[in-house]
DNA sequence: GTTGATTGGGCTAGTCTCAGACCATTGATC
DNA sequence: GATCAATGGTCTGAGACTAGCCCAATCAAC
């Protein structure tokens, strides 16, 4: 609140680890968004180390981590690579409140402000813009998509849909922000379970954020988004009572 | 937009640099925003080192690199230490072009959208929360000594105000992620000249957004400051025509 | 089958970074 | 003036990380 605590802010921590478990995270925030689904295989390693900025020593000892782990199967051999494995565990009440003990009510208090703050902000930003023909097709069959979706493939693509709307304001850093939002709670989504009520009123949700974003209405947007997300946090906080 | 396009955003670089390079940033930033004012010091090296989480070799290598460019004065012994001597340089419009050429059109467009985008989030999120009244005073306070400015403490405060807006959150996250969009536009807010029609629109848009904030209103903070974002994107481009 | 391109597996020498110890300087206090 | 606590200045040995190179395995294409 004073002047310390922007101290705080500021001089915190320049890295969050050594580069060994930095690219693990990373890695690990692919599999569980889905950018890399399940069955595919990561960028070959010596790709992905240019592309992470990391040798390949590390990026392998990553790797391999995340192999013993269960989340990868490593293949050598030309058509090898790095297959993902993981696939989201069946919801469970039991898990969610394994995770949030793990993780600490603050630091979850933390994460769904953040979260709240950045989409709502996403959202808005690109309500108010000018959208192209392109970038509103996009919208609408990732949404079509999601509506499409069986109950397997519906945590992906919810990311997927949720992620586009970042990414369609052409603005990386937010889109990196809400990538990384979306993140520290995945785990806490994907344990709770997925009621068919549940499911319709958040397709309703869906709709109303495309429709205010189309019609370029950032109240809208803004107030859709928050109250899709304040859903999700509601339905958290009753699973874990 | 595809897939490929998520795979950009999520292996991207682990790492923005060495940890010299990210120490330096890191330092600018306290020193830029103000979090450590001209004539007062950085915290002892030993003490810093264990907030950076960096060694204190590496720590004394950054302090010597802005030490050598003019940002901070090195002084030894008992009440010695790293005296900041940065003072924000008068507003020009030749430095404001010649920020803008360094830093590229592409990253400057996607500045602005970041911090509008969290920004606005930050104030609707504190808008939307039970304010305690205590919190109710720190945001009237920095409001009224903001209100209360000299030309040249006048930036230093506005940043304070803003900042006060994603702390009151209670989200680290959402501090810091607003600290750092600050950042990456605050060499530009500095070289926008000040005329006192622009101050005065200015405190009626702050007061617009405590009052939104203080009346538990998300729709009416977004709002405000959307436009008061965007009222200092329009005057930066102004100046830049 | 043989071949060849692609991919993971592994080694080495060199650089970056760190933890910890010790030295040098300053200035308020006695 | 002497003392001493706080601070920056410096060195060293160990560990983390990297770049570059070559080896091993796989499998589609021929």
């Amino acid at each position: 609140m004073d002047e310390s605590a922007r101290l705080m802010t500021v001089l915190r921590p320049v890295r969050a680890g050594n580069a060994f478990e930095e690219t693990v995270e990373r890695l690990l925030q692919a599999i569980k968004l889905g950018v890399v689904p399940p069955g595919h295989k990561l960028p070959p390693e010596r790709e992905l180390a240019v592309r992470l900025g990391i040798s390949r020593v590390t990026l392998r000892e990553a790797i391999r981590a995340l192999s013993d782990a269960g989340y990868l199967d490593v293949r050598r051999g030309r058509y090898g690579g790095a297959f993902v494995t993981y696939v989201p565990p069946k919801p469970d009440a039991g898990d969610l409140r394994q995770a949030v003990n793990e993780m600490g009510m603050a630091e979850l208090s933390d994460a769904l402000t953040f979260r709240l703050a950045v989409e709502c902000g996403a959202a808005q930003v690109l309500a108010a813009s000018e959208l192209a023909e392109d970038k509103r097709a996009v919208l609408t069959r990732r949404l079509a998509e999601l509506n499409g979706a069986g109950l397997e493939d519906y945590r992906r693509l919810d990311t997927a849909f949720h992620l586009s709307i970042a990414e369609l304001t052409g603005s990386t850093l937010l889109a990196t922000t809400c990538a990384d939002a979306r993140s520290r709670v995945s785990d806490l989504l994907n344990a709770i379970p997925m009621l068919q009520v549940n499911l319709d009123h958040a397709a309703v949700q869906h709709q109303a954020i495309v429709d205010a974003i189309l019609a370029g209405d950032p109240e809208a947007a803004r107030r859709a988004v928050a109250e899709h997300l304040e859903g999700t946090a509601a339905l958290l906080r009753a699973f874990l009572s």
